[in-house]
DNA sequence: ATAATTGCAAATGCTTTGCTTGTGA
DNA sequence: TCACAAGCAAAGCATTTGCAATTAT
């Protein structure tokens, strides 16, 4: 069964291999937000000889594409998505480092009136909120 | 003639010296948002002894006293403000690296809706917008 | 066939740290 | 005085890269 990942890489004409293949089926299978080491860990369980190398080159290379998404959360490494349908930002728990994905139009339309009341047009944001759950 | 930041560590009591006095005059005399690099090439101006490393070791002390904020914006390397009398955002030119704050309260407000929406404090946040320049 | 990809280890870039000497309060 | 800071170079960490061997089309 080929992962949805698989599938745009075809659409996009990037080259497939079995490692790439597995990278992208893991990333598919993943509800997550893995970082480079977690990635390589999950692969590593279909093929241990994929080298962690090679797992940085290619989620490099899906990213370049626009297949999957970099997100540079606080505290250290690199974070993946797939690419998602519609755009979303992140909620980031303090605490356990889960996250949460959201969608706020107004927040999305304020940002866009705010750049181009200083005279830009906005190309790209970075939203994340940071928060520690309520207990009740 | 003392510094804001040098004023801010002797109510702090973070102790000062011949280094650390040199940073904080050139950090609150910096309108941008400075790299260490950078820093490190502008207080080298005023006694060239000073390491890289007293410089990193600096900024993170002021950091965690809450005396300068570090930002890591897209791009590698973290920046460092003064720690501003009210919050801002952040907006970043992505042809030039030119950075502009503004506040907006909106926004402000939505995001802590947000947060509580999902069953979250929000505690902290991450807003910046990448634009470019538009003509006219 | 042959241009691209892999694995490995070495290199990178930013940042931190161990250690010895120097110094602020 | 003496705990703390500075300078230097070495170490750390995430990520990238050169190279020889392997593989996809």
């Amino acid at each position: 069964m080929k992962s949805s990942i698989e599938d745009k890489c075809i659409k996009s004409g990037v080259r497939l291999t079995d490692q790439r293949r597995i990278i992208a089926k893991v990333m598919s299978n993943s509800e997550d937000h893995p970082d480079v080491d977690e990635l390589h860990k999950r692969v590593s369980k279909v093929d241990s000889k994929i080298s962690i190398a090679t797992v940085y080159r290619t989620v490099k290379l899906f990213e370049e594409a626009g297949i999957v998404f970099k997100h540079d959360f606080k505290g250290g490494k690199a974070r993946y998505e797939q690419a998602p349908d519609e755009h979303h930002d992140h909620l980031i728990d303090i605490n356990t480092g889960e996250i949460t994905e959201f969608v706020n139009e107004d927040i999305e339309k304020l940002q866009k009136q705010v750049a181009e009341k200083l005279g830009y047009k906005l190309v790209d944001h970075r939203l994340e909120l940071y928060g520690s759950k309520i207990k009740k």
